[in-house]
DNA sequence: CGTATATGTGGTACCGGTTACACATTCAAT
DNA sequence: ATTGAATGTGTAACCGGTACCACATATACG
């Protein structure tokens, strides 16, 4: 690999010019400008990231820290970040962190040494704490769904409260008259404002009854078991709000076991719109988040930052789309 | 960030002495040893990365290149690439080609910029120029299905053939007596491979029709185009095996649309063995690829290679297991 | 014409590590 | 006593860029 002095020797000119042509930086003359392209051309010359990131200050390098890339719905949101970053020149590590607190703490420092441009957070479990670390550093994150805290960082989320009651309003027009919450891990902003979206459209319902509400854990095994203590619980349930698509799909599976027809028993609606949802039979009615579109937005937000033409946190929400499939259908008026 | 020249002043040594500490490579007194220790314990000193990287070789980061990571294979294997990248210290960065060659090429010119310690290919466009070319530069890689060319790169790959042939005489098992076939991009070497293992299983049955192999994309839409040319030309057919899962859920959706019953009409087997495939309505048969290892293998065997401890290049051939379900039960035995 | 400003270029000290080499000292073996 | 290996440490060149500063020349303005 040639360096910038073989360059600069070969172009007759300092290694200082080259820099100055490279980074356009400073002045350099049209000729010297020619004689340096050539250079570089017939040494087949590429600059080194590496040496640029020691001397200077970026390395062009974001990292994605999210729980788990093989649960469904970080690879769209991957995929979205990669696409930009890419398009900007940028590189993207990715970290899983399984939501661990330590396996975060970890992945942080091993960036921190790697001189990181930014990161980007789809973790739930970085706090104040970790945040304000990384803030001394300096090095600029931006969060998914959770705020560590306010204005330490823009975040980037979707509108849970709505999208819950969005679909459990969904529900009672399909016809539901006794519409249970499966909801996810307490520890999550996301689920706690998906409950809370449920309580607001039920809560004045006459046959509502905290018992509706049981835990699951996100994950479709969580979502069939939810589902057995709920059947046995209220027998008489027609309507099934699960806090993620993942858990309604086993809710789904859930119910074919019991022999339970979807949608004419028990109708079912799920949350987020993860490509699954589609390929299901019947095919689930999902509160879709704008996925590619939020990792898109969370990149561009931290490539600003970074770059420096943004310095104020803000608070993206986006909107959810209610989706409307088989698993809510109404019966055929026939 | 305090550097290595705060801790040598501080520990009263040379930073020559530091860095024979922090590599263990020379001999440094066990008194300096401990001072050493707590001046890096008081400074908080963490070594650079990127200044070693430039001083030194390594980077300890790899990349991973895959066709596009929201293809439900591909998280498995990046989460089972970044599990052992990680536990061996080394970072990952992803990089979605869509398998065009021109983008694997601007990929390739960044990472070698970037110094990166190994590459690791499950895209499938390498070609055994472009595989020179990074060899040139001396950068190991390490191939996932496809070998560019013989020994030119370890390859780890399953076994295509026998599994496609398993799929069939599982099906054939299970009563099918007219099996058709959807096969992946020609381009491919998984595709041609599960197209021969198909041949070789149905070639010498009288029934056998090349017209019974149609081409699908791999994709979800193509299983679903494929099966409904597939009952217009031979609505007799009864067995489908699929190149891939993707496919097989096509076809049991275009199946479910066209009313066709499955499997008491149709009997359908994908192949890969993706987490989709177990929640489907019938749950599909399929032969399962071992994903996660298939992940781990191919990034130890990177990691020995960078580390020198590795300089053969081998194929590895990893056993398919057919996962028999729903999708191919025989009628019950009354 | 003097002076300010724009244009153009080179020297070189960094960035934060690694490592070859020189130089001591200790200790066992001859 | 001599020698050679093992132990221990420091100096400084290097990895491949960036950028500050000095310095020249050309052009414009009052």
């Amino acid at each position: 690999m040639a360096t910038i002095r073989d360059v600069a020797k070969l172009a007759g000119v300092s290694v200082a010019t080259i820099s100055r042509y490279l980074n356009k930086t400073g002045y350099v003359n049209i000729d010297t400008e020619l004689k340096i392209k050539k250079a570089i051309e017939t040494l087949n010359y590429e600059p080194s990231s590496v040496a640029r990131g020691l001397a200077g200050k970026q390395t062009k390098t974001i990292a994605l820290i999210l729980p788990d890339i093989s649960n469904p719905f970080f690879p769209e949101l991957a995929r979205a970040v990669e696409d930009v970053a890419s398009t900007y020149g940028y590189t993207v590590i990715f970290c899983n962190s399984d939501d661990q607190g330590a396996k975060e703490r970890t992945y942080i420092e091993l960036l921190k040494k790697k001189y990181i441009d930014g990161i980007i957070f789809a973790s739930n479990t970085l706090n104040k704490h970790d945040a304000e670390q990384i803030n001394v550093n300096g090095i600029p994150i931006v969060c998914l769904d959770r705020a560590p805290d306010n204005h330490i960082c823009s975040v980037v989320r979707s509108k849970n409260r709505e999208g819950a009651r969005l679909a459990v309003e969904h529900l009672l027009e399909s016809g539901c008259r006794k519409i249970a919450h499966i909801y996810g891990p307490r520890d999550l902003i996301t689920a706690q404002e998906r409950m809370k979206g449920y309580e607001d459209a039920v809560k004045s319902l006459p046959w509502y009854s905290p018992s509706l509400m049981v835990p699951g854990n996100f994950r479709i095994d969580g979502g069939m078991q939810a589902t057995e203590t709920l059947l046995h619980g209220h027998p008489d349930i027609d309507g099934i709000f699960a806090g993620n698509d993942l858990m309604a799909i086993g809710t789904l599976k859930a119910l074919h076991r019991m022999q339970i027809r979807v949608p004419d028993q028990v109708k079912v609606c799920g949350f987020d719109g993860i490509q699954m949802a589609e390929i299901m039979e019947p095919e689930l009615t999902t509160v879709a988040q704008p996925i590619y579109e939020m990792g898109a937005i969370v990149s561009r937000l931290l490539i600003k930052k970074i770059e420096g033409s943004l310095d104020t946190n803000e608070i993206y929400e986006l909107d959810v789309t209610l989706v409307p499939r088989k698993s809510t259908q109404k019966e055929a008026q026939l």
